[in-house]
DNA sequence: GTCTTTCTGTACAGTAGTGTCTAGGCGCCA
DNA sequence: TGGCGCCTAGACACTACTGTACAGAAAGAC
């Protein structure tokens, strides 16, 4: 991004504006919005504090540029998937599930802290709404492109689309391996049936790969 | 709980344990742990800050006796529910919806709200994890008494289980009658069959009442 | 009616954070 | 090598919060 000397680290490197939000969105995710403050940031950094304001108007600026970023990532990785087409609707959730897989655009802790934010904000509540809206419509098309009726495939979608916010709620950081092993029973409970033979095992290869 | 003059409100009411509890416990489902603060919470009770020293010995001691609370009202408001004889795997999984119903001892918004401070403690963490580690159990025990296999019952029992805890992460406060209108696809979704007539009715008729 | 227990208010000391102002270091370009 | 613009450090003023000490009000016990 800068041109500073970004191969000799000097004993007091200079900080960019991506670097205090890297470090303001981890925080945000391991600790919540309220810890996102300028001075244990700039400790972090191993920087002044006042340099913050060169960067930011004030915290808030960096607060508003955290939600901008976490829009432009999360739902477009959802949509996309949900939108690739697909023989059958095993194939379609299959597609869905590379959105959970490690490496994907997709953070999920990202998006929990950002639920847990907005519950404060009716401002950042409506984002949020309308970013849920987008993905469960989106996977709902994919239920319908494979002939379930408008409210069949609505329920289908949330159940598959909830499901998987409320996984990630529960924080089980299940190893990939042990996650991957349950893939054809995600799949029957998502589509009411069995998976044909190589699907499941195509969609593995490409979590491993990840 | 005291004895004092609960009938007639003196201009400066005094306050229990309960009511500091109460208050603490409101603002951390509307705001998270953070924003639980004695003086803002002092001023929200209309007395002064230092009387919570009395109840109290500290703030700490405040948030511990918040998550206490929550352990011994809402895992066992759903192992019950899991727990009663059923007939049909479909009887069995309306039951389970009960706990969702409006007036259930279960609070969704309580549950959140310690998922999201259990993001920064350890310790927390760990009690968080066992009360889903038996909630889910319990609804697997179900699934297996009306015959799944040992896997098929637990990833029908985490679909259920994570797909409420999604529903619930997503905050979207449907009208009641809305929610009952989706009930046969629930069960459709949770069960891989149809509901056989009258039992989503029977479900229905228990939320109304609440 | 006084005495005791329970609870509250005021005052004090200390910590952590925000935002502003200003001097100046450091790299880069001429 | 001198100047300019980018970025940082330090100092200042302010606010919010925690926890402690202690005096005293209010209610109940007797």
């Amino acid at each position: 991004m800068t041109s500073r000397g970004d191969t000799t680290l000097s004993p007091q490197a200079r900080v960019t504006r991506e670097d205090w939000l890297q470090a303001a969105r981890s925080t945000l995710i391991t600790a919540g919005v309220d810890q996102v403050k300028v001075l244990p940031l700039a400790r972090q950094l191993n920087v002044s504090r006042s340099s913050f304001y060169w960067y930011f108007r004030n915290r808030q600026e960096l607060l508003d540029q955290l939600v901008r970023s976490w829009q432009e990532t999360n739902t477009q990785d959802i949509v996309t998937q949900a939108r690739r087409p697909s023989r059958t609707i095993t194939e379609g959730v299959l597609h869905l599930f590379e959105c959970w897989v490690d490496g994907a655009p997709f953070d999920p802790r990202l998006d929990f802290a950002i639920r847990a934010w907005a519950r404060r904000s009716a401002e950042l509540q409506a984002i949020v709404r309308a970013e849920d809206d987008a993905r469960v419509e989106a996977i709902s098309q994919l239920y319908r492109r494979h002939g379930w009726d408008e409210t069949g495939a609505f329920i289908r979608a949330r159940v598959l689309y909830f499901m998987q916010i409320g996984y990630y709620a529960l924080e089980l950081n299940e190893p990939r391996e042990q996650r991957l092993r349950y893939t054809a029973d995600y799949v029957q409970s998502f589509t009411g049936q069995a998976p044909q033979p190589g699907e499941v095992e195509a969609f593995q290869r490409i979590a491993r790969a990840g």
